[in-house]
DNA sequence: AAGAAAATGATATACGTCTATCAAAAATGA
DNA sequence: TCATTTTTGATAGACGTATATCATTTTCTT
């Protein structure tokens, strides 16, 4: 009925509760024979240390970080939100939660603030980072320090992170291809892509993805140059604009921000307009769904993302492995299967 | 920096730690002005409990039971594995899970398996339902005793319950429907259905659904009615062999299980086959997938819905309220987006 | 104001683990 | 063999909450 303590293994082992906790936690000074006797009887009885008690006993106290970029983007105000709210909600755990924000995108900024985090006490930090040589030096002094730090939405220099909680954004731009692809129904056709920059990697990777789709599978479509955008809203907008004048458009796929724009040019539009695909369900990119001006987004459901960084940050700060958690995969939204998320939907829509 | 005690809100209550002990976990007897300075200190020191403590103290442990159909089905396969990785995650945590297997869709084995649930001693009980009134009586004893009960996968009668867990399926089938929509370019089509039985309230929902979009928004596609198969991959292997020597059928959706059979007629064939969406990501769906076989999987995510099931029972039996949990959607997935899903790719493909 | 009822305080034990200390026993080296 | 080192045992306090008991104080009733 009730699961087994230490002092059952240490009863079972035939040494005292001492030399099983010595065992148990690797404290050394224990002699083989003994490490034998009591591992053995941990696994014939089947003990598992309870955490609760361990962590009461060692009062310990989960301190996250988060460093988001700063601004007004409808995507990370999401993020943001959902932070606090899983923060919220495992305080009776003892996990808090800081969301500290960084200029957007800046290598320096980023490294400032990684070297900030070296004064402050934080047990774990999730990072939506960037793969730049830079960040190494104060991440690994981080985690010299003992702290865990994992990649968020976009990832760090690999040897820097633990882990990289995120999707592909090559086979998100993989789907987004195979997707447009689809909607040709055989037929040929054109389209135009959109990308904030190409030195942002996931916006070059969902278009390397793009691109390798519909050449390999869809020849008789042709992939026109990315238009740059810098994530505006107002260039995407006039691009937009220009470009729904050309004839034998079929698609169109932006893989960046910017959104509001390219909705505010299809709004003005008449007649048959090309097949859309965009990036990240916010708002207005919701909204567009419904109003039939989009016909997919393409979703990396942040919000399973954050619950994950909480999940991967507190296994990695109690050095236990890792629940079994799905794979994260970029996610399709039609207008027939979007979540009824609240959040999202009393979010003013702003600038993604 | 160490957050707040009950001793503490009862120091800056004024009161005893008795008394505040006798406010938080409504003992009664208090008077109501306690009452008020104890909530009071409560907020104003930010108080949580400390559940880690209180399990520990009441020596808590969460007994859980799944029902889930028997039979070799590769989708409840799939989902009888991760419950059991799931629940050995959770050993640490005082969580046991028993998974138990009820025959196939029927409502009195049904009916006699929660009965037996009466017997034993569970804390919170997830089961694979039927909407049949005969299942009532027996829930409404179950959750007398205090047993809390989710639906999973297929929802039970909706008063019977106090959660349900899975995707809805008029929704799947709207997915559906906008899928092979799109997909047609345009231009006009037959599509041929295939079902299990229109009793099954899953099979008839994703039908309903995927007739309404393509009946507003696609009306130059044909839906043809739904082949009833039994979801038996011989019969669906008959009936696709059939089926694929009709002139001008462009489009198959077999909302059902037995996909192993419809593969299997599509291994045969030549030509140009129909544009092909079934449900269920298993080991031969996403072979499939990857051979080009079929186009598309709408897949409820099984593993994210019995980690869910695991959350909410929990919370349920703490009474405490639910963490913040994205939406659960009906998800499509092409040859792109795959999830690197090891247990799906170990199973031996099997029948669904 | 006396007696009953209600509310409060003080306190103890238990949950399972971590951590530390000190003494005792066993193994090792010279 | 004696001194040294290594290993072991016994035990106690702490973490924060739950739960129980009993004595005491306050409030209510009439």
């Amino acid at each position: 009925m009730t699961s087994p303590t230490l002092s059952d293994v240490a009863r079972a082992a035939g040494v005292s509760y001492a030399t099983a906790d010595r065992v148990v936690n690797n404290r050394g000074n224990v002699a083989e024979k003994s490490i034998a006797k009591v591992r053995e009887a941990v696994t014939s009885l089947g003990y598992v240390r309870n955490v609760a008690a361990a962590n009461l006993s060692r009062g310990r106290i989960y301190r996250l970080a988060f460093l988001i970029p700063r601004g007004s983007n409808a995507f990370f105000n999401r993020i943001r939100q959902h932070i606090d709210h899983a923060a919220a909600h495992q305080a009776s755990e003892r996990v808090t939660a800081e969301v500290i924000e960084v200029a957007a995108f800046a290598v320096e900024g980023l490294q400032d603030s990684i070297l900030a985090l070296l004064e402050r006490d934080f047990d774990g930090v999730a990072i939506v980072g960037l793969q730049s040589a830079a960040l190494e030096a104060p991440l690994a002094e981080l985690r010299a320090k003992g702290v865990a730090v994992v990649g968020l939405v976009s990832d760090l220099p690999h040897a820097a992170r633990a882990a990289y909680i995120g999707i592909d954004n090559i086979a998100a731009g993989r789907t987004a291809g195979r997707m447009v692809g689809l909607a040709h129904g055989g037929q040929g056709g054109k389209v135009q892509t959109f990308a904030g920059s190409l030195n942002a990697r996931d916006h070059a990777e969902r278009l390397a993805g793009f691109r390798e789709v519909l050449s390999a599978d869809f020849p008789q479509i042709t992939v026109l140059d990315p238009i740059m955008t810098k994530d505006e809203a107002q260039v995407l907008q006039a691009q937009m604009q220009k470009v729904l004048c050309q004839q034998g458009l079929t698609a169109i796929y932006n893989v960046g921000a910017g959104n509001s724009g390219l909705i505010a040019a299809l709004d003005g539009d008449q007649g048959r307009r090309p097949f859309c695909v965009v990036h990240e369900l916010v708002a207005h990119s919701r909204q567009a769904l419904m109003a039939r001006q989009i016909d997919l987004v393409i979703d990396q459901r942040p919000d399973v993302e954050i619950n994950r960084a909480f999940t991967v940050l507190r296994a990695l700060i109690d050095a236990k492995d890792l629940p079994p958690m799905p794979d994260l995969v970029p996610t399709v939204y039609v207008r027939d299967n979007l979540p009824a998320d609240t959040l999202t939907d009393k979010m003013k829509a702003q600038d993604t």
